[in-house]
DNA sequence: ATGTGC
């Protein structure tokens, strides 16, 4: 059991002697009761692994939502400087630029009755699922384009309008990316792959708005009580995946031919003035790209749907774009770190960008209220929007959770339902559930999961960014 | 997360 102290009523820490090779602290944002629960699983040990990294900066950080992952925990945000850092592919994850997008619609009265046959349509328009092909056939270099120019691809093909990519982090589009540095393999897992939505924890949900703790910034995001809200949480599926494998091959090597000492073989990583690095980040910012034209196309069938069943024109379901997030990614990013500014590669692994109001990296549009922090709960509970606070910026490279975190595994979730009907339970909430895998939706129950409230409360608490609008969910597709 | 799995 590794050691942690308490710092404060939000925030605990590992100190750097509490295994050997750590270079700095580990600090956990959490309560009693999360970290409870966050003791149960590896995660900790995990954290002080990442500490261990070379070039890491300031400390080893954990979001109340982290569980344990390959390498780092989910949850996890690591900050290496450009000039004698790493990059690790375990820091940032399998599913690259995993994310979750937000679109507001009509009012709750004039859909309440219409939520099942919503719910069938975008069950039959979006392929869900494990290794599910989607509706849009790349050729070669139709999808070497998207690589290169993410949602804006989507749009240029009809997929949504061009100001959606004005509510979108980074415009959709991340400078950097390789084409040349994905695998073939890549390219041929992801090829039927865009417009997917793929299985795990991946949902498309429709929701409404459920309570305002923030008005102002409420109604800066358009989000009003009782309105309709459409969530889509999906990535890069094999696209990603695929990148993902291929460069922890290469990084073991790597990892031996420095001579760097890790803790961990799963936090395998590279110099950041290695070529190894370089063509990895080249590769992970095509698969980011590939994931925002993901979300783009999703999006636009879901609209196409709304239309279609509600019998609306577009300018009467408006259905606007608030934001879409990535929470799978590392970015390159500058930080004041004791007084000096410094360039950093932030990993983010299961965590949100929360840059706070007036942080000249945010987009326009919301450059005065600060990051929209889209944090999708479980399906029985409720989501959240929060946007960053200045906290962020101080503490934790401008970062905060990500979703609620599972406290069951896939298989314990699964034993724990026998005898159950998940579907049942839902319905009798009012949320109409369809799944493609046979246990999705016990694999995914509530009871899997942290109480996300708890861990927005700890974010909200700690400075990190704060609560905006609560989200109950009324009807949820599945992988 | 994933052409899921020791």
């Amino acid at each position: 059991m590794i050691r942690i102290e308490r710092l404060g009523p939000y925030t605990w820490r590992i100190p750097e002697d509490a295994k050997p090779g750590m270079r700095v602290p580990g600090i956990v944002y959490a309560d009693e009761a999360l970290m409870a629960s966050i003791r149960r699983d590896q995660s900790l040990e995990q954290v002080a692994n990442a500490a261990a990294l070379p070039g890491i900066v300031k400390a080893s950080l954990a979001m109340p939502d982290i569980h344990q992952g390959y390498g780092l925990p989910v949850g996890g945000v690591v900050a290496t400087d450009v000039r004698d850092g790493v990059v690790s592919p375990g820091g940032i994850g399998y599913d690259i630029n995993c994310g979750v997008r937000l679109r507001t619609g009509l009012g709750t009265d004039e859909i309440q009755s219409r939520i099942e046959p919503l719910v069938d349509a975008l069950y039959a328009a979006i392929p869900t699922g494990v290794g599910s092909k989607g509706r849009v056939k790349l050729s070669g270099p139709e999808e070497r384009a998207v690589t290169s120019k993410g949602a804006r691809w989507a749009v240029e093909q009809g997929y949504g309008e061009a100001q959606d990519l004005l509510r979108i982090e980074s415009h959709g589009q991340i400078e950097g990316a390789d084409p040349d540095a994905v695998s073939k393999r890549a390219y041929e897992r992801g090829r039927g792959q865009l417009g997917t939505l793929g299985s795990g924890n991946h949902f498309l949900e429709i929701q409404a708005v459920d309570a305002v703790y923030d008005q102002t910034v409420a109604d800066a995001l358009g989000l009003v009580p009782d309105q309709i809200t459409v969530m889509i949480h999906t990535g890069s599926r094999g696209f990603g995946h695929q990148t993902c494998t291929d460069a922890l091959q290469v990084m073991e090597r790597v990892v031996r031919k420095y001579g760097i000492q890790l803790p961990d073989r799963q936090l395998a990583c590279a110099p950041l003035d290695s070529p190894e690095a370089r063509e990895y980040l080249g590769a992970m910012r095509a698969a980011a790209n590939f994931a925002f034209a993901n979300r783009q196309c999703l999006a636009h069938w879901t609209r196409e749907v709304f239309m279609r069943v509600l019998g609306l024109s577009p300018s009467a379901l408006g259905m606007a774009l608030v934001y879409d997030v990535a929470h799978n990614i590392a970015k390159e990013e500058e930080h004041e770190v004791d007084g000096r500014k410094r360039r950093l590669l932030v990993h983010r692994k299961g965590a949100t960008r929360a840059f706070p109001a007036g942080h000249p990296e945010l987009l326009e549009a919301y450059r005065s209220i600060g990051q929209p922090v889209l944090i999708p709960g479980d399906m029985g509970r409720c989501s959240y929007v929060l946007v960053g606070s200045p906290g962020s910026m101080r503490e934790t490279f401008g970062s905060t959770c990500h979703g609620a975190g599972r406290v069951m595994s896939r298989t314990a979730a699964v034993k724990a339902a026998r005898g159950r009907s998940i579907r049942e339970e839902l319905l009798a909430k009012g949320i109409i559930a369809r799944a493609t895998g046979r246990d999705a939706l016990e694999e995914e129950m509530s009871d899997a999961y942290k109480d996300v409230t708890n861990v927005v409360e700890v974010v909200h608490q700690a400075g990190l960014s704060k609560k905006v609008v609560k989200l109950r969910p009324l009807g949820v597709i599945k992988g």
